[in-house]
DNA sequence: GTCTATAATTCGATAGAC
DNA sequence: GTCTATCGAATTATAGAC
């Protein structure tokens, strides 16, 4: 069984700090764009506001127009990113969609996100540990609910005969760590990626793996 | 179908940097353990030298009685690991087994050495960026030559129609990425952890997926 | 918005005595 | 092996002129 439904995802809200995918008109867009695959490539302890302002061929103090200190610049990437996948997911869950059904959509909405934002996606997986003493715990805090609920949405499959009884825990952190790698794919390959295509293999492995008949 | 070899497990090649689980006799294994816990919970960058030398009641300067380079310790720690999957890996394809038998080997045996050494793992997976120019390009090298080997085993797999025919890339990079998360689960959990369980569960997720029937 | 200049701190690493 | 002392370099961030 293998349903898509694009309806949904382009219904996805729109949370407006797409540096990357949008044009980069103004020089703040062009800012956060460009510090963004910095700290991407770098990391985000490696990359300095001398990496930063020399990309932009300014100097180190011009950084300080655009963003309040160093820390900002990461939290603004993380918790912009984070909201819209527990948006995301919220609206999924909040329908009347069957078990199965439902992960079949988080599935597909997490490639969305993925596919539209790789960069920041690279560094929510990548460089939340570098977030500050009262950031950080809210990251995590907010990053274990989301899991909280993929396990519950998890186990309700479970309980519906829909999904094999296997440990939830384990059973949600790979369904996660299945999805969490795929914007290398994005940001590495040089051709064009078909998104549908991508969806149609991950959700086939996380579903039926990779075992034939 | 659920086969576990336990014999080769015990079988492989032993290679001795295991700072953790050994007994923490001479100073010396006592320094790496520690440094190896720093570098995992605050991360390489951020740990220091001081912090190391102040988890060990000493002075900085005596840091250097133990390693030449902050850049020497982390090295020892991530090329130490990859030589042990690389060796196990190594003997698993160099058997006779079908490549469905091999593919449970490289699971089971992923499995093993997580559970040995999950801080050493956890570097593994988020410290690697930190090396520097000659060491990093010949890790990433080496990771390459494992994921081309998975790669190739999968492929086998599915010209002997025992795996279904998605896509090499993404199912290599599924597969791992579902071993990949493992060591937060040995590192975090209170519990003693059942590794043939897990193995048994992961292999399930992998071979099968989560969909009943 | 852009620059120069610099403050204030921290870090890796070394010298040299005991 | 352990210490004190310190060097030299790099970093974030700010002040203030243009």
């Amino acid at each position: 069984m293998l349903i898509v439904f694009k309806y949904l995802l382009t219904d996805l809200p729109f949370i407006d700090f797409s540096f990357v995918t949008m044009k980069k008109n103004t020089k703040k867009e062009r800012f956060f764009a460009e510090s963004l695959k910095l700290i991407h490539e770098k990391g985000f302890k490696a990359t300095t506001m001398r990496d930063i302002a020399s990309k932009l061929n300014f100097e180190v103090a011009n950084v300080y127009n655009y963003i309040d200190s160093k820390n900002a610049l990461l939290e603004t990437f993380l918790f912009g990113m984070q909201d819209e996948f527990h948006d995301s997911l919220d609206e999924i869950l909040d329908s009347s969609y069957d078990p199965k059904e439902k992960m079949h959509l988080v599935v597909s909405s997490y490639i969305q996100i993925t596919s539209k934002r790789p960069y920041e996606q690279a560094l929510l997986v990548n460089e939340w540990r570098n977030l500050k003493a009262p950031k950080l715990q809210e990251f995590i805090q907010r990053r274990k609910e989301y899991e909280n609920k993929i396990k519950i949405l998890f186990q309700e499959g479970v309980d519906n005969n829909q999904f094999e009884n296997i440990d939830v825990e384990i059973a949600t952190a790979t369904i996660l760590a299945a999805l969490r790698w795929l914007y290398k794919k994005y940001i590495d390959s040089t051709i064009k990626i078909n998104s549908l295509e991508i969806e149609k293999q991950l959700t086939r492995l996380i579903f039926n793996g990779i075992s034939s008949n």
